[in-house]
DNA sequence: CTGTTAGCGCTTTCAC
DNA sequence: GTGAAAGCGCTAACAG
């Protein structure tokens, strides 16, 4: 016998045959079908309990042409936003009796096509998209063979739901301006590019309803992740002529960075800038200060993410395609009144 | 027709009845088989991707008894070093023609056992549990069906791969006392006790060595997760009568979270108190100060694991059962010299 | 209530 | 080189 590790799994039929009835009644037992009598069923149940009978899901995906299996394709699971995100999905799946397949792109664009290759070759139930940046032609052609598919945070796409950017960062900049601040700045994302520039129209409705006139994104490159870049823009902002006394940032992690730029400065935060990030994860409500912030309803977005897809699954045309959540501004220590003094102290 | 959605998806059938030939030369041809006259299997390839054509994974599975799925248990994907780590495993198995199923048990142990069972389910080649936490017994029982398995961190398992808590606590404590502290504090988890337990007994070695005494774990519920208790500890340390001088933390969230309580008092790091973290998350880096932390060759840890397991699917007993990789210090800037003064200025 | 039988889509002998 | 046919483990008619 050659190097075989593997004791054949025991099958339905193994059961079969050690109960003394025929596979079907088994298959039927296991299924808790009513057709079955329920003494039998139960010594079915123990037996193959007993047995250590463990159901192939792919057989059965196979015969059924349904695995319970959900995709979901992301763009980094480190980033702490999606994966805080990913978590709430697979609650919502598990509790509808959902496995998830996960398949990332290793923040590859170029890759995320072959990532949701991969689930539709694993025939997944359906496939939601945590990667703003997919390709729309792509959802369409998956969609085309059958496999429905969400899109989480790309109001354009076919069957999608996020968070409304444009009216949250609205809400975000005029906290600031209700603190008093007038000289804000804001700290973008190249990568995510239209997310980014959807955030940074909130910031400039805001600022334009008060007659004030915002200055454009500052980004930089994403070496070194989102908080890198929160930092250089930071310090880029400190060695102006006249710094802005706040600043709104593109996520969380951005204005981590930035206030590390502070702190670097021996700044104080609020006292001397304001900060506000975007997401909520969950390191913004501990970290020092505790970070005033967007929150993305996360629960939520999985929840009608999955329900959408189950309605797509079950061939129901959902009531709504396109779903946008209203951000929260959650206001925490990171703001606060502008310095008195004009200019940095 | 009823709600039907799903056009039935493009099988090999379909493809041989295109292409004249028989499904068995489909086949071959799509498997880059050398029985296939080259012709034919160009004219094949081409015509099969004309037509959409996606293999099922699943069938192929069902028929060949391997599904090149690699099940991958977490504890919370939405841990850091979690995620990292499966970023790097995803990284390394997709090298290798595999594909995750993610499984995470929400970080409740009782569900643990669940959640490994619908990856055998799922008929995944091997599994990579990523969970300290995980029952012995439970591995072993999995591992009797044939699906082999390999857990991270957890030394005492029959395969594991892992890091060497102890050694690498003990050199982030000599660190320390090469600064020149004395009075140096241990903040712990509860729930990886058996992992945290690992690092506070180098830690203590560590003191051990230069005749000093530590003090017990300090610890606090995890309401809020490892930054808040990392906090509530760093709070409980500055109303010490003598607080310590240096903080070694279990890992780098707890590390964040301690610094908050300092910054929070008004205090600076390290001139007031040197913090050292473990794990070197992508944050560390870029936090303020940039963390001294333990760096876990997270990478190097991935492809072991993968490796491994691999062996254990192609039924070879893998050389060496066990993997202790050394842990790495990285002295960055949160780490320092104790301040002249005894007790907190 | 239970058994028989025909697939699900694919790989893989075994023939030709 | 290519085709026919068996079978992977399971479900779902269809019969009794």
């Amino acid at each position: 016998m050659p190097g075989a590790s593997g004791s054949r799994s025991i099958t339905i039929q193994d059961v079969a045959v050690a109960a003394g009835v025929s596979l079907a009644t088994v298959s039927r037992a296991l299924a808790d079908s009513p057709r079955v009598k329920p003494e039998t069923r139960r010594r079915i149940q123990a037996l193959a309990k007993e047995m250590g009978y463990t159901p192939s899901a792919i057989a059965r995906g196979l015969a059924t042409k349904r695995t319970w299996t959900l995709g979901v394709a992301v763009r980094d699971i480190a980033d702490a936003y999606i994966a805080e995100l990913v978590r709430c999905i697979d609650r919502q799946a598990l509790q509808r009796g959902y496995t998830l397949l996960l398949s990332h792109s290793g923040d590859d664009p170029k890759r995320e096509p072959a990532a949701i290759n991969i689930l539709r070759q694993q025939r997944v139930d359906g496939i939601i998209v945590a990667d703003p940046s997919v390709d729309d032609a792509l959802l369409t052609a998956v969609g085309e063979d059958g496999t429905p598919a969400i899109v989480i945070d790309r109001p354009q796409s076919p069957y999608s739901v996020g968070t409304d950017n444009l009216a949250a960062a609205q809400m975000a900049v005029e906290h600031l301006l209700d603190l008093g601040h007038t000289r804000i700045a804001y700290i973008g994302d190249t990568r995510n590019w239209q997310e980014s520039e959807e955030r940074w129209a909130g910031y400039e409705r805001g600022l334009a309803q008060r007659g004030l006139s915002p200055s454009p994104p500052l980004t930089s490159g994403r070496g070194g992740g989102w908080t890198a870049m929160g930092r250089a823009c930071g310090e880029y902002l400190l060695q102006l002529p006249e710094p802005p006394t706040a600043v709104f940032c593109y996520n969380d992690l951005t204005a981590i960075g930035a206030i590390g730029a502070l702190y670097a400065a021996g700044l104080r935060v609020p006292e001397d800038m304001s900060v506000v990030g975007y997401d909520d994860i969950s390191l913004a409500r501990h970290f020092e200060p505790p970070l005033t912030t967007i929150a993305q309803d996360k629960e939520r977005l999985a929840e009608l993410a999955v329900e959408m897809l189950l309605e797509l699954i079950n061939g129901q045309e959902p009531a709504r395609k396109r779903l946008l959540l209203p951000g929260q501004l959650v206001v925490r220590a990171s703001t606060g009144p502008p310095p008195r003094s004009t200019g940095m102290p």
